[in-house]
DNA sequence: ATTCTAAGTTATAGCATATTACATTCGCGA
DNA sequence: TCGCGAATGTAATATGCTATAACTTAGAAT
């Protein structure tokens, strides 16, 4: 059931939220097939309005699909924000990582409107989209829980965040089958994780050594 | 200048090799723009024939870009084997592993056709794209240069592919950037190398001790 | 030589993006 | 509260791409 509730009311001219509508429909749309899913004329349609109503809030398809990545991030980083401080045994690294997996899996289309297009690499700094991704990441480093030991702390944020698109890029690829089947997505991503840890473990310790010695 | 080999001869009704052609230029075209630069209109006009010319050979768009990613794939392993074949210092998976970087980089749009889109999980088994990727990722576990060690080895190979596709992936978002760009992506890929050759030779150790253990 | 078929052509339908010119309503200052 | 400008929506339309239908050409097969 396509919800109504972002449709215009008869009987009036404005739509009252036509922008946030679209962001919203546009995801929803994103959800099965991706960017490609996504026409302007189609959820014009849906919302009630006519067809060249968009472009009074969005410039082109291009500027819609920005808006709606933003917004992907956002909703994205509330989750692993949820993930990481809901109390459990496993360390915040570990639900995060498998956080990702799960909503790379579970709406693999705006997973994919997020990381599989050039969206996100077009925008500038300063951006709506280039803010949203850069809290995402820093959510990354925040689950780390780690000390900042030099450059060390972002090298392994990286590390375990291109990782961990590669397993979900990986999976939805169909490449967990035939003998690699044995190791199902969940344990790759513990596998990162462990070793995220172990690094940074050694990191710190080095660090720590050498501000000894240097004392 | 665009090749002109492949455009039909004035005077002839007869392309010759069309389907052939509209693949190479499909992958020129995509060469910068990925999948969404593809369009049979324009292919067509390159070549020199009319636009429903290319329906003879392909049923609808999908299937064009199916074929070429196909093709993108063999010429990924070809370059892939070149790399591992190529007399050097360095390991068999290392040099791999930049080479993946590499074409994941300077053919970016050909490397997002292969990987950002949806086209390589529908492929169906025995399918010629199938296949294409299927050898690709035996080159991966060629590289390891590992004895198989029940699913371990698979599991390593995995691994290392996951994390090279987030490196690529994150490289091309502009994410090595900030305090991060302290670490190149090189030395992001040659970590996950180490770590790799390091899990493997546990793998193998564990192996042998079980064997020894059990005759 | 004749005929069958693969491969190409012209014409056209259908859909999506985007622009232009026009209409309506909201909100704010006089 | 009147009225006016800015914001927002509509109708009409141009352009471009996919795809199909009906027709044409040439190469191959007998």
């Amino acid at each position: 059931m396509r919800s109504q509730l972002a449709r215009k009311p008869e009987n009036t001219y404005h739509h009252g939220d036509l922008r946030d509508a679209l962001i919203k429909a546009a995801l929803r749309e994103a959800e099965q097939g991706g960017a490609e899913a996504i026409s302007i004329k189609a959820l014009a349609k849906q919302l009630g309005v006519s067809q060249p109503a968009p472009y009074r809030h969005f410039a082109d398809r291009e500027a819609l699909l920005t808006a709606a990545t933003a917004e992907a991030f956002r909703q994205f980083s509330a989750m692993l924000r949820d993930a990481m401080m809901k109390p459990s045994k496993q360390s915040k690294l570990s639900r995060l990582a498998q956080a990702t997996l799960d909503f790379g899996l579970r709406r693999n289309g705006v997973y994919r409107l997020m990381f599989a297009s050039r969206t996100v690499s077009c925008a500038a700094k300063g951006s709506e989209l280039h803010e949203a991704t850069r809290e995402t990441f820093a959510l990354v480093i925040e689950a780390l829980e780690a000390p900042a030991v030099g450059y060390l702390r972002e090298r392994q944020a990286l590390k375990i965040w291109a990782a961990l698109h590669g397993v979900v890029m990986l999976a939805e690829q169909g490449l967990f089958t035939g003998e690699a089947a044995h190791a199902t997505r969940e344990e790759l991503v513990e596998d990162f994780v462990n070793e995220t840890k172990a690094a940074l473990a050694v990191a710190i310790k080095d660090a720590q050594r050498r501000k000894k010695a240097g004392a």
